[in-house]
Parts: C-alpha cells; structure tokens; sequence
DNA sequence: AACGGTTGCAACCGCGGAGGG
DNA sequence: CCCCTCCGCGGTTGCAACCGT
C-alpha cells in the first residue's frame, strides 16, 4: 500500500491548487483499506457529532486519517441504508437513461436511487454500462446525445424551434451544431434555466420536492407541470436527439 | 496446482466552487 | 477584488478475487 501512494504521488505532474495534500503527507496519515477499527470509531464520531466539518473528525474520532478519506469511507461504505449487491433490472434502466440526461453527474444519478452511492453507480457503469451503452448507440443511424448532454431548456425545445430547425435542415442549410454546453447556456439567454447544472441540481430535486422554482417556461415564469418533466424523465421510451440545432423527445 | 489475464470495487487524487475574511 | 479554507465531485488507480488455460 506505501507502494501505492508513492506511485500515486510519483504521477503528480499537474500543479497542486493546495497544500493540503502535501501537509497530509507530512503528518504522515494512514491511506488504503480500512480496518474494522477505524470503521467503528468512525461510525461513533458520525453518530455523535453528524455528517459535518468533515475538518475536525479525524481528530474528534482518532482517526490517523485525512478528512477526505473520512468523508469517501462514510458515504460510500458507512452509512446506513447502503444498498449492497446486485443491481435490479429497474435500477439498471434508470442508470442508463438518467446518465443519457445527465451524463456523469454521478451523484445526481445517486440521489435518484435509494440506496446506491454515487461511487457505486460510476463502478457499477465503468465496468458494466459504459461499454453495453457505447456498442448499441454505435449501431444507431440517429445522431444520439453524448452522454454528456443535458436536457436543454424548455423554451429552447419549443415546437417553434423545433419546427425552425426542421425546415432549415430539410433546405439543406448548414446549421452550427452547438455543444450541449453552449445549448444550455442559450436556453439561459432566452430566459429559461441556462447554467450547465440547472436542469440536473434544480430539475430533479424539485420534482419530487413539488418546487417549482427550478423550472421556467418559455414565457419566464415558474412552470407548474412538475409531474410532466417527472414522467419525461422515468420514461422508458425516453430518448432525445438533435434536430438542427434543437433537441427533441424522439 | 500454477500462472497470467481480467474484472470489480474501494480508495486516492486533483480540481472547481462556495463562502468567509 | 483576492486569497484561503473547506467541501464535494468525477476521474483514475491498484489490489484482491475471479476466471481461463
């Protein structure tokens, strides 16, 4: 395991934006596995003080750790509700066609499924997903999303964009095909959500939340069908793809 | 049984963002 | 503004277990 961080640290070519990985190496804390030991007295200092000022919890659990590990072994492995095992054909589908929306937001992905930890799901997708998911939208003729891409504002999908784009293409014009980003960043200039995570860190919460805030429409105002874009989103037959320069529900 | 290749997963790492001084 | 600290995220690594020969 020393063997490892050495490497680890041998690899650093990139800049380091603090010192606190440096100040850490000097304190000389414990990497690696964690020992049922330190689980417990973990556990203990969470169970006392809560899930915060992650600064302080190697020292209030007397730990020989860095806090990030704290954090990593807490909520990927300690907390409680973690669901282990086999992944359900449902939570599988849902992976699937939320990481179509939100590409590698992991944690977004997470909150969506009860019991599966944001490290579980980009695991779980690395070794068993990414390749299934790559080979099948190979196949397809249609210009699919990458799954990066996000869903772009409502007012930006409107049926009159839509039906625009559709006409320029059938003309044959060359339309400029935006990143998903610059989408999104459109959608905000016509006065929906706009931000590269709006529509994941507002969208998703707020459904089930019953908040409106997070979703506008064309016009700017809050939008009330909260449950429509629940249901777009569990959709199965879920799927966008661009048409001219708009993204639509195919 | 022994060996090498592959896979799954826990853990580490750097970076960006938020917030406070 | 700038700097610093802390939090949280996604990418990546490497070990252990598994599998095939």
């Amino acid at each position: 395991m020393h063997e490892k961080s050495q490497l680890g640290f041998a690899r650093q070519t990139k800049k380091k934006k603090t010192h606190e990985r440096s100040f850490m190496d000097q304190l000389g804390v414990r990497k690696g596995a964690w020992t049922k030991e330190e689980d417990l007295l973990l556990r203990r200092c969470i169970e006392k003080y809560g899930e915060e000022k992650w600064y302080l919890v190697p020292q209030r659990a007397g730990l020989n750790r860095c806090r990030k590990s704290c954090r990593l072994r807490w909520f990927n492995y300690l907390t409680p509700n973690i669901k282990r095992g086999e992944f359900g054909a449902d939570e599988i589908d849902l992976i699937i066609r939320l990481h179509k929306l939100l590409g590698n937001r992991w944690t977004l992905i997470a909150g969506r499924i009860p019991g599966r930890t944001a490290n579980d799901i980009k695991n779980y997708w690395n070794s068993h997903l990414s390749k299934k998911v790559t080979s099948h939208d190979n196949k397809d003729t249609t210009k699919v999303l990458k799954p990066q891409a996000r869903r772009p504002s409502k007012s930006f999908i409107s049926s009159e964009n839509i039906e625009t784009s559709r006409s320029q293409e059938e003309r044959g014009q060359q339309l400029p095909l935006d990143s998903p980003e610059d989408l999104f960043q459109k959608g905000g200039e016509n006065g929906a959500l706009g931000n590269r995570d709006s529509m994941g860190k507002l969208l998703l919460p707020t459904i089930d939340n019953g908040e409106a805030e997070g979703i506008r429409d064309e016009d700017g105002t809050f939008a009330e069908d909260n449950q429509e874009w629940h249901d777009w989103i569990l959709d199965p037959s879920f799927s966008v793809q661009f048409v001219g320069r708009c993204l639509v529900d195919t």
